[in-house]
DNA sequence: GTTATTTAGTTGCATATGTAACACTTGCTA
DNA sequence: TAGCAAGTGTTACATATGCAACTAAATAAC
């Protein structure tokens, strides 16, 4: 007499949302840190941590790396620009782009930004326990990648 | 001669920024779905999942499911109604609040979005495979029940 | 060499979100 | 029962985002 062929859709066993609310809680708590201590908002410490790791590159590079949208990222530069953490330099033979670089007040927030982060980073690992750190880092690389 | 002690942070190992990485591609693409074929946001494919699978219940009590902030509820619920997907009833001893529940139209809507929300889904977990899924379900949920 | 196409980045507009303030109801407390 | 705190939603304002259109420069086509 089986009516419904088919299980009833159910959230809580949605990988996409469960992706997001895993997301949502890991990210809000660090989100504090560059907020309240740096004005920043994500996509800005995003960009500061890749040309605090990676060095001066341009916009259109950090978009590839990070698959930001390019008007997003405009916004965070010119933002990151206005509260003098980031420069903009000339590049040789292209005057359509910019060399992005961190200032001293950049870096110095980059350094402890990034201490904090390791710390937090940390934390969660220590709770996840080192197996699950593992198998969790590459299944989402696995999702990432495709 | 080791001036630094401390390693560099390094985004790509960052638990938080993976997560949100995958969760942004993940989500992205089912988005596609419920935004081109019903002109919905993200939160109000939630309620609309959350009324679908659970039945009829208040907006504060989907604010306590979901994690999501009273306004953005607000409008998202106000939302759906408007187009005609929910339809809000008055509760039993208590005008502060009100239950709401999906109409014909909203319970037609979360049929074929759970649909392919399924699909969506299994897709995903065959591309990890069953091991991978498991796993990645029960530390996702060990992230989010903090 | 001139036109067309691609690439880099910015801006305008509509929408989405977060925070704080507000209105209203309920329940507690004195 | 008068008064006050807590619960449920909504609104206002500032900010953030997505998308489309745009400027400018480099590259390709012809």
């Amino acid at each position: 007499m089986k009516s419904k062929q088919k299980q009833n859709f159910d959230l809580d066993l949605f990988l996409p949302y469960l992706l997001n609310q895993a997301a949502e809680v890991t990210s809000q708590n660090f989100q504090a840190v560059y907020k309240a201590e740096f004005g920043m908002t994500r996509t800005q410490w995003r960009v500061m941590a890749n040309l605090g790791k990676k060095g001066a590159m341009t916009a259109s590079e950090i978009c590839r790396l990070t698959f930001v949208e390019k008007t997003k990222m405009s916004r965070a530069v010119q933002a990151l620009q206005e509260n003098g953490f980031l420069m903009r330099g000339a590049i040789e033979g292209d005057r359509r782009s910019e060399m992005l670089s961190l200032t001293a007040a950049g870096k110095m927030a980059f350094k402890t930004l990034g201490t904090r982060a390791i710390d937090y980073d940390q934390g969660l690992r220590e709770r996840l326990g080192p197996v699950a750190s593992q198998s969790l880092e590459k299944i989402l690389r696995l999702l990432i990648g495709s």
